[in-house]
DNA sequence: GCCGGCTGCTTACCA
DNA sequence: ACTGGTAAGCAGCCGGCC
DNA sequence: ACAATTAAGTGTTCAGAA
């Protein structure tokens, strides 16, 4: 008799018994159980469909010597952009079967490469955390009944660790190297080590093999859903595998008996445990770092702890750990190793909210998500929805064709060259959310794309043709995701901010924010599947038009336009209320989903020109201090890290004296004080440092840099520099060029007063002082031995 | 031999 | 590892000028 | 208990863990 019970949809996997393929489901109702349902893998032939049948004499050699054959064909139609189109669908008896019996057919093959668990979240069309209603007979479910968005989230058992190992010749060798110590952090936490130790919190036993046993327990008394760690799948989880082989320890992070097993997606090592979630934050902060959600240059635990929470790792070096071991600092490392865990914890739990929603949003488990790249995220969510709309999801490219799409880039937007100047009362009005409102205006989709005639059509400024007759797949999606966001944002105004209830609306439209902004990215990337150039370029062709009719209208409507850059334009006004009716004006003539939105007003403005003689305004950089007195600075050297903080506070102060108090002898006395000061030797070393990240290994450059001559004295002194290590470097007396002269910040005494005075704080200020009639004193600057003080 | 101007390589930013 | 547009540094080269 | 070891492809890396 089946029983009809609901719980939350957590992950799914596969298994193979008896030569049927069954998904197996993680699913969370009062408990956490594991559930089979019976489906068969398929895939799609375009071929003959009145000789189907003949396709189930096919025989396959797989790699493992086995013959596979189809085990069931049928009729498929699928839409294939505006027409239908029949196709053969062959069912297999496994996953496996499904390459080996591809490459047997002459024809094109479609949607084989879909992982066979994705395929039937597709095709059940279930989303991660939500509810599904379903019947069960034993430990199978005969029936999903329905799938709904639960009211509340389901409340996630979580879990944070982190290994210690001893490592007397630098990185451990899994071998021979111990792991000394467990830590973790849940609803306990605690340290599991093998010596004596006086903190409370540290749990003694006999030897590793009974730490890695007791850590086991731990996780199963706990009993975590998700199981947080940092760079722990490339590190902690491979390290502890292979520890408990070699000395025969239990070790069972798991639910239901579930090992642990490694896998890669794309470029990023994921290490899957059977049951629960591993959660290693380290990929997803690069994800993060990468969309811009964080602002990070390098993703250590202790930056990003830094950058996040506002905490910081225990200062141990990873170079010291065997002898603190060896020579009584137990307690000191337990510190250490359990601050580890908690910032993991908290790093995790932060996090977790959004990864859930991007998980429910992108319909990706939650483990896959934390592996997941913009592209896949935007890619798998237009096939969930392509298999809805019956339509046939395109192949990924290979090969050639990639490279084609690389060396064919697509012109973007449209940046106006500002005149230079200080302004006063600018007002800022962009375009809300610009290339998802003109994909969904315009219906802008591979499927809806005219190849030549139509007559009831959008037309992009390149020509290319949407139809209006069907809205298209990426534009019904986005459109979703778009509406869905708006609502949210409104609802989220009336809610308590405290509430878990706004943390995960809060986060949801987060998720919404990022998938949608990636979706004109997806249209042009190489490797989409729904890649379109004539897509991507009327997406970028609208926006410049919109951008420049706006500007022209702006103009012929009185204002001066100052400035404009892809989706914001800059006005000179005399009344806000002109701007407002102004941008009203521009509303009703905008089709669809497209608004232009008041960003604010800003009382005065600084635009600089480029470096270089003549009068050209720079772009990208600007400041401006709104009414209640923000500034606003975009571009200038003040927020480059790879410019001294000398020249940036410096830059900083004279932008504050002009924009806060107007007032220019205050600018220059600034100037004139900071190379008095320069000149006297006085100024501390790490003012002077310059700060710049190597991006490839040391020795793989080309050319002579100062980082880089910086960074050879590093290596000579024996500190470590490798790609990705970040440089501190102060200009030197000795040396002929800049180059020579740059020492590593720990290795300087000493700094060159005319190389700081005249390539740091002049250049940085002039820009700004010559604005204010200075101009003049910035051509001859450039010679010898001239400082700002001579001319003043 | 010195310089200005240019290019190439590089980093970091804006949208 | 989603897109393109932009400033600006330093090194190194070329050509013009004295 | 058994048997197999799990459907993606590019190029062959990045940077993190000790």
């Amino acid at each position: 008799m089946a029983k009809r019970r609901r719980a939350y949809f957590m992950d799914a996997s596969y298994v193979v018994k008896k030569g049927r393929t069954y998904v197996a489901l993680l699913l969370k109702g009062k408990k956490v159980v594991k559930l089979y349902y019976r489906y068969d893998p398929y895939f799609l032939v375009d071929g003959p469909v009145e000789r189907k049948e003949e396709f189930l004499d096919i025989q396959a050699q797989k790699k493992n010597g086995r013959i596979a054959s189809p085990i069931h064909v049928e009729e498929a139609e699928k839409y294939v952009g505006l027409e239908k189109k029949k196709l053969i669908k062959l069912y297999c008896r496994e996953p496996s079967d499904v390459p080996a019996i591809k490459s047997q057919i002459p024809f094109p093959c479609f949607e084989s490469s879909i992982p066979f668990v994705r395929r039937f979240i597709f095709d059940m069309q279930l989303s991660p955390f939500h509810v599904i209603t379903y019947e069960r007979e034993g430990r199978e479910i005969k029936k999903i009944i329905s799938v709904k968005e639960p009211k509340e989230a389901p409340q996630m058992e979580t879990l944070s660790f982190d290994i210690e190992t001893y490592n007397p010749m630098g990185a451990p060798r899994e071998k021979k190297d111990p792991v000394i110590m467990i830590s973790y952090r849940g609803r306990n936490k605690g340290v599991l080590t093998y010596k004596e130790s006086s903190r409370e919190f540290v749990e003694s036993l006999e030897n590793e093999k009974a730490v890695i046993e007791r850590f086991s327990e731990i996780i199963a008394e706990e009993n975590p859903d998700v199981i947080y760690g940092y760079n722990s799948a490339n590190f902690d989880l491979p390290y502890l595998d292979a520890r408990a082989k070699k000395l025969n320890a239990r070790l069972m992070p798991g639910r239901f008996k579930g090992g642990m097993r490694s896998l890669r997606k794309g470029m990023i090592n994921g290490y899957e445990i059977g049951g629960r979630v591993h959660f290693d934050l380290y990929p997803v902060m690069r994800f993060f770092g990468f969309i811009g959600l964080i602002k990070a240059q390098k993703f250590t635990l202790d930056a990003i702890a830094e950058e996040v929470l506002g905490k910081r790792k225990l200062d141990v070096k990873k170079e010291d750990i065997y002898q603190l071991w060896d020579q009584g600092g137990v307690d000191q490392l337990a510190d250490y190793s359990i601050v580890d865990a908690e910032l993991t914890y908290d790093l995790g739990e932060n996090f977790l909210p959004l990864e859930m929603e991007m998980s429910s949003t992108a319909k990706i488990p939650l483990f896959q998500v934390t592996l997941s790249t913009s592209g896949q995220l935007v890619e798998n969510l237009l096939m969930y929805h392509a298999a809805e709309r019956k339509e046939l999801i395109p192949r990924r490219p290979v090969g050639e064709a990639i490279y084609e799409r690389l060396n064919a880039p697509i012109q973007g937007a449209f940046v106006k060259l500002p005149e230079p100047g200080i302004y006063e009362n600018i007002a800022v009005l962009d375009f809300r959310g610009l290339y998802p409102s003109i994909i969904v205006s315009y219906n802008i989709d591979p499927g809806t794309l005219l190849e030549d005639g139509g007559e009831n059509a959008y037309v992009s400024p390149t020509g290319a043709k949407f139809t209006k007759e069907k809205q298209g797949l990426v534009p019904v999606v986005l459109d979703y995701l778009v509406d869905m966001r708006s609502k949210i944002k409104s609802r989220l105004k009336t809610m308590d901010r405290s509430s878990a209830a706004y943390v995960k609306m809060n986060a949801r439209s987060h998720a919404l924010k990022i998938l949608s902004n990636s979706f004109y990215g997806y249209l042009g990337y190489a490797r989409s599947r729904y890649y379109s150039r004539p897509c991507a370029e009327s997406v970028t062709a609208w926006g410049r038009k919109h951008i420049m009719d706006t500007i022209q209208k702006a103009e012929k409507a009185g204002f001066q336009v100052l400035y404009a850059d892809t989706d914001s334009v800059f006005l000179i006004y005399e009344e806000k209320n002109q701007v407002r009716d102004f941008m009203n004006g521009i509303n009703d003539s905008l089709p669809g989903k497209m608004e232009l939105e008041l960003e604010g007003f800003y009382t005065r403005g600084v635009f600089v020109s480029k470096k270089g003689g003549e009068a050209r305004g720079a772009k990208k950089k600007y400041a401006m201090i709104e009414d209640d007195g923000r500034i606003k600075i975009r571009g200038f050297e003040l927020v480059r890290r790879d410019w001294s903080d000398i020249a940036k506070d410096t830059q900083l102060k004279v932008l504050e004296a002009i924009l806060k108090e107007g007032s220019k002898q205050k600018a220059v006395r600034i100037v004139r004080e900071t190379i008095k000061e320069l000149e006297k030797g006085t100024v501390p070393l790490e003012k002077l440092a310059i700060i710049t990240q190597l991006k490839k290994d040391p020795t793989r450059y080309e050319i002579k840099s100062p980082e880089l001559s910086a960074a050879k004295k590093m290596l000579k002194r024996g500190i470590p520099v490798e790609r990705g290590t970040i440089i501190s470097y102060v200009v030197g007396r000795k040396g002929a060029s800049i180059s020579e002269k740059a020492v590593p910040l720990e290795l300087a005494e000493d700094y060159d007063v005319e190389y700081y005075v005249n390539n740091q704080v002049l250049p940085a200020v002039m820009k700004i002082l010559k604005e204010l009639g200075y101009d003049e004193y910035s051509m001859k600057v450039g010679g010898k031995q001239k400082s700002l003080d001579s001319f003043f």
